[in-house]
Order: C-alpha cells, then sequence, then structure tokens
DNA sequence: TGTAGGTATGAATCCGACT
DNA sequence: AAGTCGGATTCATACCTAC
C-alpha cells in the first residue's frame, strides 16, 4: 500500500514510527542556480529554465537557501529519516555538482555512514557551454544508518547495482521542472531491500513512487505542493485525478492524504 | 618543448614564473596525508594493489586527522599552482569519491573559482560490489583563476567539452599504478586554450604529458620519483631509456630534468 | 512504415542595463 | 552600490512534420 502525503516532511517524518522504513530516496529542492545570492533568488522556472522555452512547470518553493542554511536545513530533514530507518538501510539524494560536498557533509552529520557518489549522466542533451565540461551529469549521495544490512538481502537475489546510470530526459516522462526519468528511478529504487517500504520526503511529481510501484515496493510520499501529490496520486494509480482532493496538511500531527 | 622534472612539486613549482603557465592538469595521490616529505615516500603500492582505494579509508571520512591533512597541503600546491597560472586559465584535479569534497574546498581555498565536476565513468569493467551502487567513477574537480578567459579562445574553433567521459582502463595502457586511458587524457587536456603549456605537478608515467604532446600542447610535468620520470620521458618521446638519468631534484631551486 | 529535415529543449551562466 | 532583470549563448538529441 502506499502513502502520499501533502505538507513538511519536517513536520510530517517525526510523527511516523522509528525504525519502520526500509529506504529514503529523495531529489530535494538544491537551493543552485548562481553563482550570487541574488540569482538564487529567482523563481525557479527563472532560474532553471531556458528562457524561451514553450512548456511551462509551476514554480517550487523552498530553493533559496544559501549553502549555510541549506546544509542545516538537509542536517535536520535527515535527522528525522535516520530516526525512521531500519538499521543497515540506505538512503539515497540526488544532488547537483555544487551542493555536493555540503549534501555528503549533511548525510554524516544526521548520522549517515557516507558510502559513496553514484553519478546520473543526462548524456549529451544537456545544457552546453563553450570551452567548458557539460554539466550533464547529477549525482546520488548514498549511505546507510550504520553497516548495510547484507543479511537482509538472504534469498532474494542480490546484485550489483551500477553505479553510473546513463538516462536521458525525455518529454513525455517529465512531469515536473526537474523530474527523473522513470527507467532511471526504477534501477535505483533497487538498493531497497526485496518488499521494503521506501519513503520519498520530497516526492515533487512522484517519478520514485511510481518506480517503486513498477519494481514492486511499497512507498511513502510527502510533498509540500497539493498540486504535485495530485499529480503524483494520478501517475502512482494511473486514474485520472479524483474529484475530492485530500486536504493540505498543515498544524495537525496527523497528516492526511492519498492512501493507494 | 616539454619539460620533464624530478622533484617535490611544492618545491619545484614555486621556482616557476608568476602567470605562466596555460592549465594545470593532474592527479594527485588521493591518500598523501603528509605535510611532510616522508609521509608521502612511504609505499602506497600495499594499500592500493589487492583493494581499490576504498577500502584502505575508515568508514568515517570527513574531518579525520588524514582528511584534514590531506586539504591542507592541497590547498599549499593549489596555492602554488594559482600563482603560476595566467588569469582565466583553468585547473582539472582528479579526486575519487571520497576526497571530493575536501578537493572542492581546497580549490577554493588556494583561490580558484570553482566551475563543476566532470566524471570519468570507468565502465563496468570496475570492481562489482554486491548490493551497492558499483564505485565505477572519478571525478575531475575544475575551475578557474578568475574569470574563464573566453577572450583569448577566439579565432581557434572554441567547443563544448563532454561532462562525462566513458574510458574503460586497458592493462596496455597502464604504465603506472594509478594511469589513466591516453583517450581519456587527450580529451580531457582540450580544456586547455590551444598551443597552451599545460603543467601536471604530479605526473606519475606521464599520460597528461603523452595525451598534450599527442593534442600539441608544450608540457611540464613534475614527479618525486625518477623512475616515473624515466617512464614518463620515455612515453613523451617514444624512446628507449637514456643512459644517463637526470638527477633527483632536491634543495637546489633550479630543478634539473628532462627537456624534450 | 520510413526517411529526411527543421525546430524545440536543457536543475545555466554571463554580462550589461536598470532600479 | 547592491540587488534585479532580461537577453544571448551552446549543441546533441528528441520530437515533429512533410514527403
Amino acid at each position: 500500500m502506499n502513502r502520499l502525503l501533502c505538507g513538511d516532511a519536517l513536520r510530517i517524518v517525526p510523527t511516523f514510527d522509528e525504525a519502520s522504513l526500509d529506504a529514503v530516496i529523495t531529489d530535494p529542492p538544491y537551493s543552485s542556480g548562481g553563482t550570487f545570492r541574488g540569482d538564487r533568488m529567482q523563481t525557479t522556472t527563472k532560474k532553471y529554465q531556458l528562457t524561451g522555452t514553450s512548456k511551462t512547470y509551476s514554480d517550487f518553493s523552498g530553493d533559496n537557501r544559501d549553502g549555510r542554511s541549506w546544509a542545516f536545513w538537509s542536517t535536520l530533514w535527515m535527522s528525522d529519516c535516520f530516526r525512521v530507518l531500519k538499521t543497515g538501510c540506505p538512503i539515497v539524494v540526488f544532488s547537483d555538482w555544487r551542493m555536493l560536498p555540503l549534501c555528503t557533509d549533511a548525510l554524516q552529520a544526521a548520522g549517515f555512514v557516507w558510502r559513496g557518489i553514484a553519478v546520473w549522466d543526462k548524456t549529451e542533451a544537456a545544457r552546453p557551454d563553450k570551452g567548458r565540461f557539460r554539466a550533464q551529469a547529477e549525482y546520488l549521495v548514498w549511505g546507510s544508518k550504520g553497516p548495510m544490512a547484507v543479511d537482509r538481502l538472504d534469498g532474494a537475489e542480490t546484485r550489483c547495482l551500477p553505479g553510473v546510470f546513463r538516462a536521458i530526459v525525455r518529454q513525455d516522462d517529465k512531469f515536473h521542472l526537474t523530474g527523473k526519468p522513470t527507467n532511471l528511478m526504477r534501477q535505483v529504487v533497487k538498493i531497497c531491500a526485496p518488499g521494503g517500504t521506501i519513503l520519498d520526503p520530497f516526492m515533487g511529481s512522484g517519478s520514485t513512487g511510481k518506480a517503486a510501484q513498477l519494481e514492486g515496493y511499497p512507498f511513502v510520499g510527502i510533498d509540500l505542493s497539493q498540486h504535485n501529490v495530485d499529480i503524483a496520486q494520478a501517475r502512482i494509480n494511473g486514474k485520472t485525478l479524483p474529484s475530492s482532493t485530500p486536504t493540505l496538511f498543515t498544524s495537525d500531527p496527523s497528516p492526511t492524504g492519498y492512501e493507494i
């Protein structure tokens, strides 16, 4: 069973039971985009979308922190995730090149053992820049709560996962400004032990959830925006949007949302 | 014309003229913790040959002593490189995933503008790890001395370089424990403006120098080990070793070596 | 269904003009 | 002045349209 919740991860995750989940796989707002503070303060579409693009995506909030506060905030939500993960279970966090060092700091500050960096190669379709190395990769900073739980993989076939994923972004597979390809996420979720429940505290349009469903993992997703929760629900359910949408989670400690 | 020098980069680079070189491309020792020569002189073969780099580190990288002193030492030699580079010119430093955050810190501490991370994908030939993401990539942390010098690229054709290099490690193209494929390095050296002189303060067996030669760049290489300097000389010259090898650079401020 | 050719796009960046 | 705003740029690939 899947649960999709609308609200702030910093409020919702603490309501979950300790040591109840099997993996965290997420793509938080990077607060990147620009050398100067002013550049980060733009709307996300202004920062990340090419001027003159016809297709429009909704802006998302929480993308204007500076480096220090981004690391501080990341440590907070990663600590919450640490609490609800079972011992030996993995966390995977997407990052761009600029935030990568801060991301590894926050992961370790939250108590995780940093295990490595995997690479998402977006191929040569990524935006070029004359006389420079093309910024065509994003990074998957990953670690575990204590020693990796190899034991739990007994019985089920245990695979080595790739360290570099080559996956281009397709228009018909992109439901969010920063949406990830489904084929990429189907590979990534396999870091979770078979049948384990996966949490994505910043699910966006729900690519992690869709991939989890396709690979047979129960999924818990959280997003600040009702719009995104609706899109994710529709994608994962494979249905059109319901007439009655769930209410926004505010201060009530018991979140509301979809159970699908 | 190429120059190959034997000695300590921290002694030799300061003897070069300020703002006299056009690029720094290098692969420093990853685990060389020492500020002191003796620390770096210890044999690393045993550490690397059996397990690859990752097993030799503790599970808790970051602010331990090895990491701190590596970053400190890196800042020193990068600062030397900063001085001898012309304004607007690039520096490229290879790093493994563990040292990557420290490497970006040191690069910026030395005064460079950090511009990004490129990826060397060693492909699936890298050693697999059950139930984990394969550590199959190394990283090229790169930056520039001030704003990138686009002006100097006028006239010559300027291109966007790839951000992910796929290159398998071939045994017959490997003259050194951590040698890089020539095809990889031929791509990387193109970050240097056409005809510019490239410095590699830790040249090892000279892959950077060989690539520089093939792509038409003058090259200055430094290595602590006479053995490596001899190998590099032979590779770049395409000849057998000379009967009289150059003397080890010690405290004499005017280094000796090959001019080829 | 297949091929060829034109157009749109990308988790940017730089720079100059304006407030 | 520091902060904002907007236009130009880069090229491999996907996507669309015409034949």
